[in-house]
DNA sequence: TCCATTGCCTGACTTTAGTCAGATAACTAG
DNA sequence: CTAGTTATCTGACTAAAGTCAGGCAATGGA
């Protein structure tokens, strides 16, 4: 029941926020405001961008600059010049900077610790195991996906890894050239539509469609980033991309694809595409589906 | 390895954050301080009584006088007296205040309806089961273990939740009196000690050890609440128990149980302790263990 | 009955967090 | 070279969150 999973979320969110709420006031501690800490931390070893601090920890210029100023005044950090760009500049930890970090970072583990001291040790393994599938699970309902310019940036890269990996997978190699890696307007309204799926704004899968008559759509180029699988990504974009064919006009649904890719054939046979003859001549794939909607 | 637990534990908490988060700031779209919001919740659809959201929520009580006094000039809350004491004073939601509760709760069963949206109905189940997961485990992490007078209120609830479930299990009852519900200073120092088991103040779980002789300690009255088993409790109150009887002199442990007590007799053989003669005229005892400190 | 304690309230205060409107210097496209 | 843009900084401001000291009435134990 859906009312019971809501619940059930909610609950645990309760019980999380009283944990995170103890584990930031443990960082009032040092006699220094949170927002600080949090800056402390987000700077990290390596340094960052005050540019990048900005856009990470969602902070007005103003705020940003002053905190860096109160840091600097305790001796914790070292603003400077970028090479690249005389009016950006990065921040840097310094000695006693890393040191201040070291301790916040003890006081986390100390919190951490105390999670899984007074447990045995197959239970704090359970713990972990669970902590990481939430985790991983609530990443994947962070996914979110839009339709974008297959020509986009982001797309290039998704394809270019999709691209790799098939190539890899393939047991006599991928040539772009004779793959049709067909761009243009194929893929855009209103021919067709292509799909980014992004993680915290980074793209992790993508997926393109494209109508071959007016009743017919082909799905191409569906690719999920190999961090981003086993959370269902695949199917999601995959209805999503039916979606769009149904908006297109199309009544029928089809694809290729190559026996060595057999999660692809096992989604698509669990989503209710049929195998049926060849209707192209692509010389990479060896198994044609196709769908009614 | 520890440390990879650990890191888990610092990734989870940082992924979770930012939910939590998000569904605060949700919390201020209704054009409140966010401490209102919180409190508004903490009174609840009974009310409260102030002493107790103060402790509740921490907070000091000019601060929380004002806030309720911000609440009931928006017509959300009535503060009136107690009846047993006239001083105290009780926090009631107002009809408006029922009201806002209610889209309060709705904003945040969006919340979580958001995160299960974009997940199958598999893995909203999976999520849901690990979510569950995790927050029992944190509960049992929780879970404090400390020296208690016997005679204490709480311990005496324990120790009548005891007799009441021993007595359901035990085929032909169990009576009182007979069952040497010994007392006095038994299970006080020197000669034996009383554990409470607590979580977030209220008493989960007792346990008991005193002298036989010089060398010899037994553990008695090892009981955990329902809601709270499954999570190794048990088994963290009998090492306690044998580290105070290593710490009151005792070279040897000895215990007797029923054998309707499943999993208690499994516990004490996991434990290391061996089946011995009958030591004592327990009526109710059909199995001794024992074990070498 | 007295007096210390308890529970709450009020006023005055501080710190934290964040916003807004310029100012300045460096960069970039034309 | 110029005009517009970008990255940061400064000063002035506000709201939220929290603290502290004193006050008053009710309570409870001696």
């Amino acid at each position: 029941m859906e009312n019971s999973k809501i619940a059930r979320i909610r609950s645990f969110n309760r019980a999380v926020t009283r944990r995170v709420g103890a584990l930031e006031e443990s960082y009032l501690s040092r006699g220094r405001p949170l927002s600080e800490a949090r800056l402390l931390f987000e700077i990290g070893r390596q340094g960052a961008a005050l540019g990048a601090l900005r856009q990470r920890l969602g902070l007005d210029s103003g705020y940003l600059s002053r905190m860096l100023r109160s840091l600097e005044a305790q001796g914790l950090v070292s603003v400077g010049a970028q090479d690249d760009d005389a009016r950006a500049r990065y921040a840097k930890l310094t000695e006693s900077g890393h040191a201040e970090l070291a301790a916040y970072d003890a006081l986390a583990d100390d919190q951490a610790q105390s999670l899984l001291m007074p447990l045995s040790p197959a239970a704090q393994d359970r713990l972990v195991a669970a902590m990481a599938e939430v985790e991983r699970l609530m990443a994947a309902a962070a996914v979110t996906i839009v339709e974008e310019d297959p020509d986009s940036a982001d797309a290039n890269q998704c394809l270019d890894l999709y691209v790799t990996e098939v190539a890899s997978r393939f047991t006599d190699g991928f040539d772009t050239a004779k793959g049709s890696t067909a761009s243009g307007d194929e893929f855009t309204r209103p021919r067709g539509a292509f799909l980014l799926a992004r993680l915290d704004g980074n793209p992790v899968g993508c997926g393109a469609v494209r109508l071959l008559d007016a009743r017919t759509a082909e799905i191409k180029r569906m690719w999920v980033s190999p961090q981003a699988r086993g959370m269902g990504l695949a199917m999601r974009m995959l209805h999503r991309l039916e979606e769009i064919a149904r908006d297109l006009g199309a009544h029928t649904v089809c694809l290729d694809t190559n026996r060595a890719l057999t999660e692809a054939q096992s989604l698509y046979e669990r989503q209710g595409y049929e195998e049926v003859a060849r209707f192209n001549d692509n010389p990479y794939a060896d198994r044609w589906y196709s769908k009614r909607l």
